[in-house]
DNA sequence: TATCTGACGATAG
DNA sequence: CCTATCGCCAGAT
């Protein structure tokens, strides 16, 4: 037996609580609404965190809308842009070419 | 403990 | 459009 116990994941871990809120965040997700990894952070509380939501979801279950969910630039995911981008079109959105059509980034508009 | 990687973001060239 | 670099954090080795 080694002498390592397994560390109990209780609600109370700060590492468990980030998970739960983020995965809440993108669960709330509707049909139509597409979101980057950045805005999930952010409305999670956990700002210029994208990373972490990326990794989430990665892990997670299937059970989430993963496809309503793209990097800043309207990329899709690598590795499922094919059934991704016929998930968004059901949707309505528009994609061409792997990416979201009608998508800016912040910061970047106006003249 | 150190180092690398990743479904990221932004800036620079 | 592309690659490179830096910042950010968690997990894997």
């Amino acid at each position: 037996m080694s002498a390592t116990v397994p560390r109990d994941r209780s609600p109370a871990d700060p590492s468990v609580e980030r998970r739960q809120r983020i995965v809440a965040v993108i669960r709330a997700l509707g049909a139509g609404e597409v979101v980057s990894y950045g805005d999930i952070a952010e409305v999670a509380g956990y700002p210029r965190q994208s990373r972490l939501v990326g990794h989430i979801l990665a892990i997670s279950d299937d059970d989430l809308p993963w496809w309503r969910v793209v990097n800043a630039a309207g990329r899709l995911v690598p590795g499922h842009e094919g059934e991704q981008a016929a998930l968004l079109r059901a949707e309505g959105i528009r994609v061409v070419n792997g990416k979201v059509q009608g998508w800016r980034r912040p910061g970047r508009l106006a003249t």
